[in-house]
DNA sequence: GTGATGACATTGA
DNA sequence: ATCAATGCCATCA
């Protein structure tokens, strides 16, 4: 399924420091309603090797904790190395999206739709 | 084919 | 603010 192999340039993506969640991904894939094959994707390890899945957080900014990492506070650690504040709630461990969400702009969702394009995907 | 599962999201009370 | 209910859809058994 080529939303995969959007799916995987998206991520690629995502710049140093900033989080990105499972719905922006999908949407920016061109299939919004694909946040929980993302998770899935990135859990399976389906997205191909060298994806910066610790910059991929749920809508609350959760960091989910699957242990798709070494160790469980592994994507923690990459945060934070990145520069990011990760802080700890009932919940598990977060960021604030406020300030590290990506943020996409339309000239954002343009572009990838034009990669996707001329990489006939 | 059916039905369950899940690194999710949104809405409404 | 929190919590439950609902929608979602590609995999997998």
């Amino acid at each position: 399924m080529d939303f995969y192999k959007r799916a995987r340039l998206v991520c690629l993506a995502i710049p140093y420091g900033n989080a990105a969640t499972y719905g922006q991904i999908a949407l920016l894939s061109g299939k919004p309603k694909n946040a929980r094959q993302v998770g899935y994707a990135l859990n399976r390890g389906r997205l191909g090797e060298g994806i910066p899945a610790h910059r991929v957080v749920n809508a609350r900014g959760i960091l989910s904790g699957a242990e798709a990492f070494e160790t469980s506070d592994m994507q923690k650690l990459l945060m934070e190395a990145e520069g990011m504040k990760v802080e700890w709630t009932p919940d598990g461990w977060k960021v604030d999206l406020k300030r590290y969400g990506w943020k996409n702009t339309m000239e954002d969702a343009l572009a990838f739709r034009e990669a996707f394009e001329s990489a006939g995907i």
